[in-house]
RNA sequence: GCCCGCGUGGUGGAAUGGUAGACACAGAGGACUUAAAAUCCUCAGGCAGAAAUGCCGUGCCGGUUCGAGUCCGGCCGCGGGUACCA
């Protein structure tokens, strides 16, 4: 008898399948096409066990779909333009190019084991100045049809390095090399108009049936579509008027204060004239850009001294104050305040000692406002103490139509809709990414690189010694001559933000070594990605920015209508999370917490130390596993000591794909031993002779048959682990079956077939020894006989007041009524009954008795 | 802060509104073995009970329903995103 030795097949059936080019992709008519998609990855260097995860699933669709008649497309690249290239550049003096292109390598000898049906002669990396090239031309494209424009918008700055951070690389305020105090700072940048497909991107998502609930109700949460009044406030002074919008016009009863962002044109302006101003505008400009740090800042306010008029009463003023918490990107960057209905406005008054406007509802035991607003859902009737807007009671949202309608009716306002969104901001001041194909002219400003002239490739000779863009100090590399008048010229510096790189990958996936970005024919036949898998990380920002850069491809003529939406379903799978090992005792020289590999970590009685120094440790629970937090898992010891089946097989069972899950080494042995005992069972069937048995057959075969069809529902909706359970199941009933050995050879070889997707050169060596020809990988999948998947009785159970007190086993067609007699005659009914007569009887046919008593 | 999600035995988890804990891991007991490993068999949510059985039980509180892990409302905890990590 031969051992299970995953070493040896799996290296055998990888060059089989090399060999017989089963997973190139070419358009075909005879089949429908199936385009499979994972999300490609960053090439950190090392595989983790979240990409395992990734692409056994996709490799799980992509083999199933083979095997049912499709034409599979399921190609594989990197994203590969990124930060972390320029830190290990300035960290260990790679240059960044050298550095992603190695990784590259390395993590392609990690994937190739895992025996993943990827079309690797269409690899793609987008840092290739092959791949960026088309990207540049379609920046031009973009240009040309208005969809990209410049315009001041503020980044981190490093006052001490002199340079533009990320926002990973603030931490609490701070530059995470120098230490210093970020400050918000404005530049001129690139922006894509994806606010001009707001209405469209949001309303496309009701026709996105196979996308995740979640994911669709995100993006419209984040494209944040509002109906509210847009109004002017009148100053005092006569110097003219601030304009606010508000989508709770319903409480302008209650406006206490008028509030402007630092940013708003009012505030710069009187900064000019006024140090305390520019100083208060300064004190805001501390701190990072981040939504949330903006928003957990302290409320920060500044008393202009003027003051505005109330719309609805001349004789009404109130204060105009600079707010930190008022954003410029928003509405019109000023805003009214209502702190008797909003808590943050309440809140910022009781700090500055600004009057409160009392609650204007008739409130049954009203008391003065204190400090705690009163806020009413929008859906819930509130009775006024005063009329307002004709009303007398009505709910928030008929409140503030009402609202609307009066201030249009009267003149002084306009229901405006407006979104969150804000336009995709595409400029980074950094190296590694793909250059910005435009050049600055002294006299022509700013003009498009000539096509003839792409790729705009980045110079190889730079340096990272110093902080900042290496091709701002480039010596040469930025003079030019200008497309346009042909004279002397300075190229832009800034490259784009890696996620343009990953909005438009998966179309050159159908075409990837054509001359244009996509071709037509191919994008064609191969568009859309039937099924595309990923981290639930990407629901907004990647998803968001590629369905938007599919519209703009269609209009540029680079992608066909159809394909707006490029992605027909997506799965998100959660992600492997593993604990973080912090340093309890030692800090960087800068402040910064030390975070240790789980393979540093020692169990010392209980007490987590590191294993070198004995240091404490804290454990931070379970995060997502992260370069920067050291605690990602490798999956190459497992592939290595186990084979790739049963690494394959142990990320797929046990958990729900779309669930997190926390990473543990226990288990893995587990699919291990069921791998083997596979083999044997299937081994000891081959080599036995056991005759045929009507009724173990019979039964045997009916729980095939039921397999099969669970296994298919479960592999056709990623009920992986489920799947996985019921193969557990059948591999027992197989071995304990004293079927006949004709029968169970059958049965043995649905089981390898059902496997195949997720196990695949264990099913192909057992497929050969069971004696059929070819390769498991394209024969084709099993089907399941309908007539065996019903049994002719069932068991119903018989609930008492909902509790389960007893089963009868019914013919399952019996009828209502007979099910009825025989579970009231039941002996724990009778007992529950204790004579009496049932107050009601619930009968689900096939399913449960329920009695009421 | 805001948006989204998740919470079930010692552990991972299963369960179209219909028998909560399938399938596995770890564990206990047994068979085989001189012994161990491997393998095979059995047990196993908690409490009470010899057992039959009863009561409790899906983060917490409440609601809808004949029936709630599942639907609704309110909390708590954890995770993701928060526009320059990808």
């Amino acid at each position: 008898m031969t051992r299970y030795s995953a070493a040896d097949i799996e290296a055998k059936w990888q060059a089989a399948w090399d060999k017989a080019d089963v997973f190139r992709a070419a358009k075909s008519g005879d089949k429908p096409k199936y385009y499979v998609l994972e999300m490609f990855p960053y090439p950190s260097g090392r595989i983790h066990m979240g990409h395992v995860r990734n692409y056994t699933m996709g490799d799980v669709i992509a083999r199933q779909k083979m095997t049912t008649g499709h034409n599979v497309l399921h190609p594989f690249g990197w994203d590969a333009f990124g930060l972390a290239a320029e830190n290990a550049a300035i960290d260990k003096g790679i240059h960044p190019a050298k550095w992603t292109y190695q990784n590259i390598e390395d993590m392609k000898a990690q994937m190739k084991p895992l025996g993943i049906s990827h079309d690797w002669s269409r690899e793609i990396a987008t840092c290739h100045p092959e791949y960026y090239r088309h990207q540049q031309s379609m920046f031009l494209d973009f240009l040309e049809k208005d969809l990209v424009y410049r315009r001041n918008a503020v980044v981190n700055w490093d006052p001490v390095d002199m340079t533009v951070l990320a926002n990973e690389q603030v931490i609490d305020g701070k530059g995470w090399r120098s230490g210093a105090d970020v400050e918000r700072r404005e530049l001129t940048q690139w922006f894509f108009k994806i606010s001009d497909f707001s209405q469209e991107l949001l309303e496309a998502l009701e026709g996105l049936d196979n996308w995740p609930a979640k994911v669709r109700l995100m993006q419209e949460n984040w494209i944040g579509k509002s109906r509210g009044l847009q109004f002017s406030f009148e100053r005092t002074d006569g110097a003219g008027e601030i304009e606010v919008y508000t989508t709770r016009p319903d409480t302008l009863l209650g406006a206490s204060f008028i509030g402007i962002s630092p940013d708003h044109p009012l505030a710069k302006s009187l900064a000019k004239t006024n140090p305390d101003v520019a100083a208060f505008r300064a004190e805001c400009a501390k701190g990072g850009t981040t939504e949330e740090a903006l928003e957990k800042a302290e409320k920060l306010g500044f008393d202009t001294g003027l003051t505005v008029k109330h719309p609805l009463d001349d004789s009404w003023e109130l204060p105009i104050w600079i707010a930190n918490f008022i954003l410029m990107d928003y509405g019109t960057g000023a805003i009214f305040a209502c702190p008797a209905h909003d808590q943050r406005d309440l809140d910022f008054c009781r700090k500055y000692n600004l009057p409160v406007v009392d609650t204007f509802f008739a409130l049954d035991n009203h008391k003065p406002v204190g400090n705690e607003a009163f806020v009413p859902p929008k859906t819930e009737k509130v009775k006024w103490v005063n009329h307002f807007a004709g009303l007398d009671v009505a709910t928030g949202q008929e409140a503030i139509d009402a609202t609307i309608d009066l201030a249009e009716k009267d003149g002084w306002g306009l229901g405006v809709t407006k979104f969150r969104l804000r336009d995709w901001g595409l400029s980074r001041q950094r190296y590694w990414g793909c250059p910005i194909p435009v050049v600055h002219c002294e006299t022509c400003g700013v003009v498009p690189e000539k096509k003839e002239n792409l790729p705009v490739q980045l110079p190889d000779d730079v340096s990272f010694d110093q902080p900042g863009n290496p091709l701002d100090r480039h010596p040469t590399w930025r003079q030019c001559t200008c497309p346009k008048c042909g004279g002397e010229a300075l190229r832009e510096t800034d490259t784009m933000d890696t996620f343009v790189d990953s909005s438009w990958y998966f179309a050159r996936f159908t075409a990837p070594r054509a001359e244009t970005p996509t071709d037509a024919e191919e994008a064609g036949y191969w568009m859309n990605v039937d099924q595309y898998i990923g981290g639930v990380e990407h629901a907004i920002l990647h998803l968001l920015y590629s369905r938007f850069f599919a519209r703009a491809m269609h209009i540029c003529g680079h992608l066909p209508a159809e394909a707006v939406e490029p992605f027909d379903a997506l799965f998100t799978q959660g992600m492997v999370t593993h604990a973080i090992y912090e340093n309890a005792e030692r800090r960087t020289d800068n402040g910064r917490a030390i975070y240790h590999y789980p393979e540093e970590i020692a169990d010392h009685d209980g007490e987590l130390v590191v294993r070198e120094t004995g240091e404490k440790i804290k454990v931070i629970p379970s995060a997502k596993m992260s370069k920067s937090k050291n605690n990602v898992v490798d999956p190459v010891t497992i592939i290595r000591d186990f084979g790739a089946d049963t690494a394959r097989w142990f990320v797929l069972s046990d958990s729900p794909p779309e669930r997190d899950v926390e990473w543990t080494a226990a288990g893995a042995e587990a699919a291990h031993k069921h791998l083997t005992r596979v083999h044997r069972i299937v081994t000891d069937i081959v080599a036995s002779d056991t005759p045929t048995s009507p009724t173990e057959d019979e039964a045997l075969l009916r729980e095939m048959h039921k397999t099969i069809h669970d296994v298919t529902g479960g592999v056709e909706s990623f009920g992986f682990n489920a799947a996985i359970a019921k193969l557990y199941a059948f591999s027992n009933t197989l071995s304990r079956s004293k079927a006949g050995t004709h029968t169970k050879r059958q049965a043995a070889t649905a089981l390898v077939q059902l496997m195949a997707p997720m196990t695949p050169h264990l099913s192909e060596e057992l497929w050969t020894m069971l004696g059929h020809d070819g390769l498991v990988t394209t024969a084709a999948w099993p089907v399941p006989d309908e007539a065996m998947l019903v049994d002719d009785t069932v068991t119903l159970p018989i609930q008492i007041n909902g509790k389960r007190r007893a089963e009868i086993d019914v013919p399952k067609d019996m009828n209502k009524a007979e099910v009825e007699k025989i579970a009231l005659s039941n002996d724990a009914v009778q007992r529950a009954l204790n004579g009496a007569a049932p107050k009601k009887v619930i009968v689900v046919p096939g399913r449960i008795v329920n009695v009421v008593v």
